[in-house]
RNA sequence: GCGCCCGUAGCUCAGUAGGAUAGAGCGAGCGCCUCCUAAGCGCUAGGUCGCAGGUUCGAAUCCUGCCGGGCGCACCA
């Protein structure tokens, strides 16, 4: 798809240039908006006005002057110190009619982490929000051109995991093998954090689940975790979540890599053991410097009795990611339904190419903030001011329940199997009952409910807080992934229709017949790379999921659109020229739409 | 208390590297299937952009203060 406002920003520039001004930044230019003269604007005069001591309007005007011919560009107005653009309408269909394609690869390698849920218990709907959010700034970073290597960290020494563990000895708990095991085990977890309430039960149990931790370490209970974590992994495909490699925080321990961090750390002014006060005899870091405004800036790395805490394992996990650390090996885990094959850290492994990255996206709630500072600071106080740089932590607000924090105790959870199930059952009701004829229902069904699921953790800004609603959520109506799948469905329909019709659309397109219904649509469409492009830098794939709202709505305006009462805009219809016209941008509108949803993990179903 | 984030229509949210009359969805009211899928479209009603100052030609957007709400301030993560 070409980009039709780069050449505007460059005629700009050229033309500043030969007025003798340097443009300060980057040339805005924008939509101009509805009832002003152009299709596109820029309020540059405005910007420079002070500068130069002379009126928008007069810049304006000398700029227009001073403009070079513009590839399609027919009229260049001067509204009021705005300069706005008026392009030939074939010009704008005719670029809309090529659909967009992922950039080149270029520059550093990006690795993400997401998804990193403690194994030892099912995916509920807080976790849902991470792999959304990860899985799909994955995707958009991919299609922007970078590399991309996705990690999912087990956490499997954790306090958690050994709890769960415990609990299925403790109580002696044999599956049947009639329930999914991350739900088995899960319920293991719940009733042993129910006895635990009992002071007495605490401190009799309290020593044999520290025992678990300690194995855990060793790496002894590799295999009862990974039959966990099985099973959670069937969770995270069945959300289209595909990964370069596992890595397990306990061959950050073994592999000697938490030592070398802590080696690497002490040598610095700021990490050291202390001898007194509240820390004594654990090794702290000093975050001051770096986090200011703490009135406690002392992180514990190694408590008192020489265990490492999480975080100083996440250090050594942050300096293996960017390079710093090397030592980490690998062999194959498993082949997963995406045809990538997994990756798994491992001590009997093989060195390969995982880690190293210049830039580093850490998809983690923003209650982590803390600690997630403490890793950028950890970079800066090994003089890696750098890599610091390159550390995102996309930092997402929690999700609530219909209105309400979510808690396992308190059973106000919803587990994401649960919710796929039940998303896709009111997908089948729904079809059942506006396609009865439909080919294929149970497919039409999975994706719809699976889209529905994805896109309400993606169309929000990160940072704030949603509320998962089953009525919202499940509405298949408006502002939702249906909405966007439905108008891609339409478009299917009018190609499919075409093509059994014989029709041949690749030529005989005559741009000149473009009607302003084309060209309202054309430029819906060329916006889609820069939504892309803004996603991927900010770090947010809810610019995408709104441009692409915006783009279905103004299709179904087209589709829909009519004068004096006669629809305006028919396709197979419409006289020779306009109709292969129609079809090419209608093509070009259906694979913009299956790419805009693909990237976020929304199937794109052909008939629903 | 200190720090970070959020206050935009009845509800849920876009819009914030300053730009042209603040936009959607849901809900309310009225219309549109002899026309390529009505999971759609059109129209109407609904907003002192939390409040008060400030900067600017121009502020929902930047700065300051205040008022609401969320989160974080453990030898947890």
């Amino acid at each position: 798809m070409r980009d039709v406002k780069a050449p505007l920003q460059a005629a700009l520039r050229q033309a500043l240039h030969s007025l003798g001004i340097e443009a300060p930044g980057p040339i805005p230019v924008d939509l101009a908006p509805k009832g002003k003269p152009g299709d596109y604007g820029s309020p540059i005069a405005f910007q420079l006005a002070r500068k130069l001591k002379k009126s928008p309007v007069e810049i304006a005007s000398a700029l227009r002057d001073s403009l070079p011919e513009i590839p399609g560009v027919r009229e260049v107005h001067a509204v009021g110190g705005f300069l706005n653009f008026t392009f030939d309408p074939a010009y704008l269909v005719t670029a809309a009619s090529e659909p967009p394609s992922p950039n080149p690869k270029r520059g550093e390698k990006v690795l993400i982490e997401h998804t990193s849920v403690n194994p030892n218990k099912e995916l509920h709907v807080g976790h849902l929000r991470n792999v959304a959010l990860g899985d799909a700034m994955a995707r958009i970073l991919d299609f922007a051109g970078h590399p991309v290597e996705v990690i999912n960290y087990i956490d499997d020494t954790g306090l958690q995991a050994a709890e769960t563990l415990f609990a299925l000895d403790h109580y002696r708990l044999e599956d049947s093998g009639g329930e999914k095991f991350d739900h088995f085990a899960g319920k293991a977890y719940v009733r042993l954090h129910k006895d635990l309430e009992d002071e007495s039960v605490r401190s009799a149990l309290g020593p044999k689940i520290r025992e678990v931790v300690k194995r855990l370490e060793q790496g002894e209970l590799r295999e009862a975790v990974a039959r966990i974590l099985d099973a959670q992994l069937e969770t995270m495909w069945a959300l289209g979540a595909s990964y370069d490699a596992l890595v397990w925080e306990s061959d950050i321990v073994r592999e000697g890599l938490l030592q070398k961090a802590l080696d690497a750390l002490a040598k610095t002014p700021y990490v050291r053991r202390m001898d007194e006060g509240k820390y004594r005899g654990a090794i702290v870091f000093d975050t001051s410097e770096f986090i200011p405004g703490l009135e406690d800036p002392y992180l514990v790395l190694v408590r008192s009795d020489g265990t490492a805490t999480y975080t100083a394992k996440d250090i050594a996990f942050q300096l293996w990611k960017m390079g710093v650390l090397e030592g980490l090996r690998f062999k194959p885990y498993t082949r997963q339904p995406s045809g990538k094959t997994l990756y798994t850290s491992a001590p009997d492994g093989e060195p390969m190419a995982f880690g190293g990255a210049k830039r580093t996206v850490n998809v983690i709630d923003v209650r982590q903030s803390y600690p997630q500072a403490v890793l950028k600071a950890a970079l800066k106080a090994l003089g890696r001011d750098d890599l610091a740089e390159g550390h995102v932590h996309l930092a997402y607000e929690t999700v609530l329940l219909e209105g309400r924090p979510l808690s396992g105790r308190k059973g106000h959870v919803v587990s994401v199997d649960e919710l796929l199930e039940e998303a896709t059952r009111r997908a089948r009701e729904v079809i059942a009952e506006k396609n009865p004829d439909h080919p294929d229902p149970e497919l039409a069904a999975r994706q719809v409910g699976l889209g529905a699921v994805r896109f309400a953790m993606v169309k929000t800004e990160p940072r704030r807080q949603i509320d998962f609603r089953w009525q919202a959520v499940l509405s298949f109506e408006g502002d939702a992934a249906p909405y966007l799948q439905y108008a891609h469905a339409r478009a299917a329909s009018i190609l499919r229709k075409a093509k059994a019709e014989g029709l041949d659309w690749q030529q005989g397109a005559d741009p000149t017949l473009a009607t302003p219904h084309e060209v309202a649509l054309a430029k819906a469409m060329l916006g889609f790379s820069e939504a892309v492009e803004k996603s991927a830098s900010e770090h947010t794939p809810h610019l995408l999921a709104n441009h692409l709202l915006d783009l279905a709505a103004v299709w179904n305006a087209y589709y829909n659109a009519k004068e004096n009462g006669r629809p305006a805009t028919p396709v197979l219809g419409a006289p020779p020229g306009l109709r292969e016209l129609r079809l090419k941008l209608v093509e070009s509108l259906k694979e913009t739409l299956r790419i805009g949803l693909t990237l976020l993990g929304v199937p794109a179903p052909e008939v629903m």
